[in-house]
DNA sequence: TCCGGCTAATTTGCATGCAAAGCCATTCAG
DNA sequence: CTGAATGGCTTTGCATGCAAATTAGCCGGA
């Protein structure tokens, strides 16, 4: 573990942050936390500023506060990662890519076709975040990669954001088959260079999402993650 | 001042690399910068820290380097705050806007056709960038407006990034007057409700920015900001 | 001249001390 | 009984010490 204690410090907060583990509204402390995690204040700040940077966390006069969010801004989360998606699928389309870049995203294709069909949810969910992150990276922009990347940090927004949900509904894995449909066809439209088309098509594949949250919130307490987000009356 | 001392620093090296007073590619070092402005590295480090988080700095193993922005990426980044800001706009439309806000839009118009009419540079610049975050506003989506404001800190992304080149350019009045034409539009669009089109106008009205780029690029002597862009062959 | 490796000088990451500020609870006036 | 003031306790922001790691300078060999 050559791994610096602040990076650390990092992944196991933002962990309990995006699990819900950590209540919207907590208070962060950063010499309560220093030794619960038995290092010093330091390496502490240092996470807890790059949280505030991630919009997981609000600093107010004194402190760090774990922020939570209306179920209207998940909403606008998932919307922000689908037009930052959008944006570097249309640029792909546009720049053209090439013949080995089709190949393996029709390779990837198939292996999500297969992990569906067999039900292996958890396969699914890694399948599905490495497929979109290269069709991100097929952008070729650094900065979209970036920002698509930070996008994936809100909580629910990310590409594969309901593990736990898994194999019980049936509307869920109907929009499992829809997505994957979604995905070919936006394979097809970068292919053919039609980048309104890849791109209107990643908008309505994060709206998909949508669907998610609100079956997750109608089951709430099986949904740990929904901590994070204001009970709206 | 009761304002953190790592706020101030924070602000001193924004501007320092923004300006190109730093040149892409230094390398940043907590303790020297922390005596030359008499504080200590602590407050330092934060700032640094932050200063990585908006894309600014790089971190590599050990220490913190001034990005360097290659002229693609600077278009890139225009484009991304094109993207966030037509979002605003067009769930503003979607969502539509009171009278009053209808009418502070118009008064803004108004004071802007003023200034260019005056050729008050400054005043414009103010203007426009207020008037940027006001339309911003509109969207009602803490995100959004987040997401924007961080795009603006991008080198040249912002929506008034270039007050060097000012009066001289006969290309650049022009197209503060088809900047003007658009933002009237804009507002039109948002009144009426139709998203598209305000989204469109705005990634259209981003673009514009694309042609200062690349004067100030053929005036590169005259354009210190360009120092953070890596000079192509 | 160029290159590899050695030592010395910085510099970073982390720990910790300390003053000032914030928070809490108790007390006291109305 | 409500609400403001007070005092103590906690926590933050900043400074600084220290070991480990990185960088820079220097030298000798090809």
């Amino acid at each position: 573990m050559t791994e610096p204690q602040w990076k650390s410090a990092l992944y196991v907060l933002r962990g309990q942050i995006v699990s819900g583990e950590l209540l919207g509204g907590t208070k962060l402390r950063a010499s309560h936390l220093a030794d619960k995690m038995g290092i010093s204040r330091t390496p502490i700040s240092e996470a807890l500023i790059k949280l505030e940077g991630e919009g997981l966390l609000v600093r107010d006069k004194s402190g760090f506060t774990v922020r939570s969010f209306a179920l209207e801004e998940v909403y606008d989360a998932i919307d922000l990662r689908g037009l930052l998606e959008g944006a570097a699928v249309k640029k792909a389309a546009q720049r053209g890519i090439s013949d080995t870049d089709f190949q393996r995203l029709n390779q990837r294709l198939a292996e999500l076709d297969r992990v569906i069909a067999d039900g292996q949810v958890g396969e699914y969910d890694q399948l599905n975040h490495d497929f979109h992150v290269y069709l991100t990276a097929l952008s070729d922009s650094d900065i979209l990669i970036a920002e698509v990347q930070r996008a994936y940090r809100f909580p629910f927004a990310g590409p594969s954001a309901f593990p736990t949900l898994a194999a019980d509904s049936k509307r869920f894995r109907t929009s499992l088959l829809i997505g994957q449909q979604h995905h070919q066809h936006i394979v097809e439209a970068i292919y053919t260079r039609d980048g309104a088309r890849a791109f209107a098509l990643m908008l309505e594949h994060a709206r998909l999402a949508h669907d998610n949250v609100s079956i997750a919130s109608s089951a709430r307490e099986f949904t740990p993650q929904l901590a994070l987000v204001k009970q709206s009356r």
